[in-house]
DNA sequence: CAGAAAAATGTAAGCGCTTTCCTTGACAAT
DNA sequence: ATTGTCAAGGAAAGCGCTTACATTTTTCTG
């Protein structure tokens, strides 16, 4: 590491203060605007800016969080939970924090380290256990969920409007006539699964149509288990679906890989609608309709909240939802 | 922030020295058995750990080490490269080093925040400007490179044995009859890039197969264009390919939609093979045969050369490769 | 068992910044 | 002229750790 100048070379050469070089960079305002023009002239001499150890070490405060993903599966950094983390990670570097990204896999590795980096918040993706998160509060260290709700915790979390998405997706089928339609529907073990679950359900019944236990499947979020559930739903003896709303675009993928074995063509014997959004509707073919979710918003919002978390801000704004958008494509 | 015990409340509790306690702490065989045990208990009462950032000011190193990604495209965390992340990240956790993710947008940015932010070196994923490598050396901060080789610089890179995946798959091919093969290839304007276009026709020659420039079609990396590249293939006046090698996954997903729209069923009537072995393969309908890379390792052998260049080793490892494996699956 | 070498521990000076007082001087009000 | 106010800037005490150097204890050797 190339020895850079320190504070003290900038106010020999600036002929102030240590103080006041601190300040000028500080807090600017706190400075006259000739002495502010010294500093700065001499700091560009010198290549001087501030060391972030040094003032993290004099302010007590480290700036620095973690945005920790709990899933279950091996899979860390699936396209949905990166995607919020593109967010985090650009406000992260706008607000001049230092972010830790992990998982929620080795909690004592986890615990200990956040101890020792000195985390001052926490951001939470997914399905976080109860237990992880009380040991966080009870080190006092502020917490904030993405893409999962707690419901009677006071816990700031920040969501996608699911129940909307489900809706739009499902009126788009409805008005293209379909009446029965299917799910391929995930485990309903997570705020995200259960949201999507019960707004469809919500969302057929106010339209008057059927909602049998047999036209929803649930199962695993992997492509095998969802390709199975939708062979399933596609062969059901009763009315066969004519179209399935699928909980996520993997579950969509599943059910045209279903339909393609029974020799079922989209949309023209069947329309599939997806979740998410993700880079998979363009390469499936046809390309697949499916909910857009802004992710790199939710991002934001989860550091704009920590950061007001951090600053013990009062009347911090508890639910954040962000908007979704159906985004039709050639599969319905 | 908890205010947690410091070194003087443990070197208290435990009658002995400050000096002692961050001995036991840093570097354990420097005390005697006994000493370490009262240390360590006095911690544990305590609940102390060391704080990381008066360590980092103590020791005039940070241990804070950055990816970044350089990527022309919007999309930041594209499955491969977040592959190799999650590599680094937890290579980094158990190393005990600060990774900071960023991609290569903005530049000025960038440099600033290393410089005060303290990031004693950095892993380069992918194509990166040279002026990006020159300014990181000029302030002597070490660099890896991953996915990217730049000869006659001395550079570490890591890489996967790219021109043998290649190999594998093209084997794989005409093992089963082909003869007429294509290739839906990216624009050779990277390593990657560069190295499975030169292996796929050095392949064919030794195997004595024709590679006429109307079998390898160049095109962006995205869906539509490779769509059409493999269209424009299938097309071919001349001898039609039975088999198309695409050079990576989203090459092949295209491939799969041209086909679909010009009635070609996979695998009878046309072999596709994938590169990267992506999430995407077990999606598509049939099954992608692609070339696998352990992404994974790739990140933590970049953080292993990263540790040994921060640590001054001799003799480092300048060019390192993990092999590839082909997943032969239903397409081919 | 003396004396030297080696091992273990202690002392205290920083690391580069922030921040709490303080001092100074300019200006308005009395 | 005197006092009070306030903005601007300075002096210096840390923040929690490491480490060079000094000192003490232990071990080893003849």
């Amino acid at each position: 590491m190339a020895s850079s100048a320190t504070i003290y070379d900038v106010s020999r050469l600036s002929g102030v203060s240590t103080a006041t070089v601190s300040r000028t960079f500080s807090d600017p305002d706190r400075v006259k605007e000739a002495t502010r023009r010294k500093v700065y002239d001499a700091a560009a001499v010198l290549n001087y800016s501030p060391n972030a150890i040094a003032r993290a070490m004099a302010r007590q405060c480290t700036d620095k969080i973690a945005y920790i993903i709990c899933k279950k599966g091996a899979t860390i950094l699936d396209e949905f939970y990166a995607s919020i983390c593109e967010g985090i990670m650009r406000s992260a570097n706008r607000a001049d924090l230092h972010l830790l990204v992990s998982t929620a896999e080795d909690w004592g590795q986890l615990l200990r380290s956040a101890h020792s980096k000195q985390i001052e918040g926490v951001i939470l993706g997914g399905t976080a256990d109860p237990a992880l998160i009380s040991e966080f509060q009870s080190r006092k260290i502020p917490v904030v969920l993405v893409n999962n709700r707690i419901t009677g915790s006071e816990l700031p979390c920040v969501v996608a409007d699911e129940a909307s998405g489900v809706r739009q997706a499902l009126e788009h089928l409805i008005d293209r006539g379909h009446r029965q339609i299917g799910m391929v529907a995930g485990r309903v073990n997570s705020y995200v699964m259960s949201e999507r679950y019960h707004a469809f359900v919500d969302c057929l019944k106010e339209h008057g149509l059927p909602v049998s236990p047999a036209s929803i499947k649930m199962c695993e979020a992997t492509v095998q288990s969802t390709t199975a559930a939708a062979e399933e739903l596609l062969r059901s003896p009763e009315a066969r679906p004519t179209a399935l709303f699928c909980i996520n675009d993997v579950a969509a993928a599943g059910a045209y890989k279903a339909a393609r074995r029974l020799g079922l063509r989209i949309p023209e014997d069947l329309a599939v609608s997806g979740f998410d959004d993700s880079t998979l509707c363009p390469m499936l073919e046809p390309e697949l309709t499916s909910v857009h979710i802004d992710c790199r918003r939710m991002g934001e919002l989860c550091v704009e909240r920590l950061t007001q978390l951090l600053q013990h801000k009062k009347d911090i704004e508890q639910f954040s939802m962000v908007p979704t958008e159906l985004i039709v494509r050639r599969s319905t």
